[in-house]
DNA sequence: CTGTGACTTATAGTCCGTA
DNA sequence: ATACGGACTATAAGTCACA
């Protein structure tokens, strides 16, 4: 799978289970809605500058984004 | 630390392990030279296609060049 | 073999509207 | 609240000469 839909996957995923709107995490990673939307559906190239950003906003690693999805047992 | 930093330190301690120049690197993730000194000094801010082009040459999943440093414990 | 600065071209990322 | 598109601007991608 394509890492951009691996990490769009991962950020839509957390973002729902804290209860935030795009327009919400947009607001906190200081990006647009629109840019989040498409980074959440993998149509986007984010830096990893963004990719910082976002999970800081989600207040997870960044390496959490890029998790497979299924499971995440590890540590 | 900075993600980039992270992730420059990353890329170059596996490159070094498994022996390659950066010449020789580059041209496998069919990047240029110069750009991935950028990228090792933490000076550039790939995206996670370019990203996902250097773990690929380097025989590693992406995620691996989030770890953090200390540790890169077996799976 | 590696790092830096300068540079051009491609695209990341914004902002607007609309569905 | 989310997605899509167009037009725009900021910055990443990619290349070079040289230290």
């Amino acid at each position: 799978m394509d890492v951009r839909a691996r990490v769009g996957q991962n950020v839509q995923k957390v973002r729902r289970d804290k209860g935030l709107s795009q327009e919400e995490l947009a607001h906190r990673a200081n990006i647009h809605q629109t840019y989040l939307s498409g980074v959440e559906g993998g149509k986007r190239n984010p830096s990893v500058l963004v990719l910082a950003r976002i999970a800081n906003a989600l207040e997870i690693d960044i390496i959490d984004l890029f998790r497979t999805h299924g499971k995440g047992p590890s540590l």
